[in-house]
DNA sequence: GCAAAAATTGGTAACGTTCCCAAAACGGCA
DNA sequence: TGCCGTTTTGGGAACGTTACCAATTTTTGC
């Protein structure tokens, strides 16, 4: 009668199947060694018995630690967080913590009542690509964060995982001068983007090291899209005199767009002309040929995020910034090229 | 003294510092209407001054219902389940009520481990996309449970929601026919999936309609890969006699692989050979040319799935199969053809 | 056989909230 | 002024767990 219904038992339902108190029901249950054999026992067949399964809101209550870990990204339906909310959906089911989910569009206000939201459901920290500029609503999270992303940059005084543009640009470089294209135009995104900046960087000291004027590199932009990437191609095989046998793109998308662009141009790639990318998005393993890029470690973004989230809730709060290495995935879009156009170092007035 | 430290207030706090009882704090912060303009407008001040939240947790306990939902899928890094996930997140979002995501790895112990932490922590009710074979994990969860996905056929007394497979077959049919296309070879899963079962009969209904021997298409199988599909579509295009002119695959993986064998083949989609995929993955929009394909309404699912849970947790538990239109999505690989090949209809004695 | 030590057990408070009931304050009215 | 009805307030108890302390039982040593 006293439990009527099929509501999930409690330990005091078990201490009275067991005939002893909840005192002994929870020693039993957290295996602590003040309990004799016989009632330990008693306990839990009576656990078996009504299937009893800890409350985890009542224990979380009592603890003052949920096991939770919020993770706030743009957009759970992009394929890079996607993969990074895989990373850290794995991190987290390692060390027994389940992950709070959501998606803030690239919204400020969006982001701020997922942080509310995740305050109130008391979680123990939270992963957050932030899109709000101002630290404000970070700062005043409350609870432990780890940044991710690039955007983490504007926050220097908080702990974050990011991965190494410009060991992957230099990566990059690397590769296609290994093939004989050191001179590659570049399809970049607006200039007043971050990541423009950080890109160009890399390139101006890339070429410095290889001898060659910066200034004679072929530079278009785009919106970071398929379509713009591919006019921006467009424009870029117009140049008069251009002869452009490859193209570093600053992101997948405008690569798979340049690969579109060179085919209706009349050319081939990676024959005529090499293409290589940068991120890694799953749609660049089915174009053709495939597209070779720079690989963001997004899965290991989650990874990592978890693990130093863990940290600074367990108190090892040593604030740390963690760049993980991008890599380089070989498809088809690359290929050698005979005339190394290193040759061009010496000569001026190249556009842009 | 008694506030050291700078966890989060509680109402016991806004009480003393507001001069009232708890009693009082929590009519407040209810907008009940029993109690008075001043102690309401002290108790506000209060709380605005002290930051306070409300504790989510002791809410729930107390409350009975964590306002959490629970998301069970296949992999989040999936597209496709990545889809449905933003569906479900907006849906729960309009309802405040919070995601908690586990990728299944369509392992069933895995699975299992997550309903149990689900059940542990108390959702309101979880949807899942069963990989178990078996229903005792899932009718003896206990809770609120929709079901997502194709597979949630083997559950038929369960609530679920799903794609209209068969419309969508049927629209993909129609609009081939539509072009000409009135034998559209196909590209299909290993026949002891049920999906392909399923396929294959509404492609026997229509063939039926349209005066055609279902005997005489083209069938060739694959492994839902794009590797496979490519395969598959060379050994179609090797058939001797076999003029292809249209290809009808199974899911959009292959038929980015028949796109890749077509133009090995020396032929050109969609000028001499028309591919029509199915699902809707990002990556067939990148090809060249485009995919057009059957769109499944991945989104649409997850928040028709938080919807139905929403009737269930609310008691209206009303067992319901939702079926979602699947749509067409056109892009640059379908053409239509001169040659009406209807007019085969006649003749008997097509392979397979 | 008895005291002391050790092992085992039960009772109670606490985590932060909400709900119910009773107490207090306030107004009007005779 | 006293009584009654209404509004406003405070004091528990409860949700299910864990932690502490005291009480009980058992074991050990002499």
């Amino acid at each position: 009668m006293s439990n009527s219904g099929n509501r999930q038992p409690t330990i005091i339902d078990i201490a009275k199947a067991a005939g002893v108190s909840k005192s002994t029901v929870a020693r039993a249950l957290s295996g602590s060694p003040h309990i004799g054999e016989a009632s330990r026992e008693r306990v839990l067949t009576a656990v078996r018995a009504l299937g009893y399964e800890r409350n985890h809101l009542a224990h979380s209550l009592r603890a003052g630690r949920t096991g939770m870990i919020g993770l706030v990204i743009p957009d759970i339906a992009n394929p890079f967080w996607a993969e990074v909310a895989r990373g850290a959906q794995d991190a987290a089911a390692a060390n027994g913590s389940s992950l709070l989910i959501f998606s803030s569009d690239w919204d400020a206000a969006r982001e701020a009542s997922h942080l509310r939201a995740l305050r109130q459901a008391r979680v123990d920290g939270a992963i957050v690509n932030p899109v709000a500029d101002n630290v404000d609503g970070l700062g005043r999270f409350g609870l432990p964060v780890v940044l991710i992303g690039s955007s983490a940059e504007r926050f220097p005084e908080l702990s974050s995982v990011g991965s190494d543009i410009a060991q992957g640009v230099a990566l990059g470089l690397d590769h296609l001068a290994s093939l004989g294209h050191f001179r590659p135009a570049l399809l970049l995104g607006s200039p007043n983007r971050l990541a423009r900046v950080r890109f160009l960087r890399v390139v101006h000291d890339h070429c410095l090291a290889h001898d060659i004027d910066p200034a004679t590199l072929m530079i278009e932009e785009g919106e970071y899209t398929v379509e713009s990437g591919k006019a921006a191609t467009l424009r870029l095989l117009e140049r008069e005199g251009a002869a452009v046998r490859c193209i570093f793109a600053a992101n997948d998308l405008m690569a798979l767009g340049a690969l579109l662009a060179v085919r209706e141009a009349g050319l081939t790639c990676p024959g005529e002309v090499s293409i290589l990318g940068f991120d890694g998005i799953p749609a660049g393993a089915f174009s053709d040929p495939g597209l070779t890029t720079i690989e963001k470690p997004a899965r290991s973004i989650g990874l990592e995020g978890i693990k130093l989230l863990a940290e600074a809730i367990d108190g090892n709060l040593d604030h740390r910034r963690v760049l993980l290495e991008c890599t380089l995935t070989m498809r088809g879009s690359l290929a050698r090229t005979e005339k190394d156009n290193r040759s061009a170092r010496l000569v001026a007035g190249g556009r842009n």
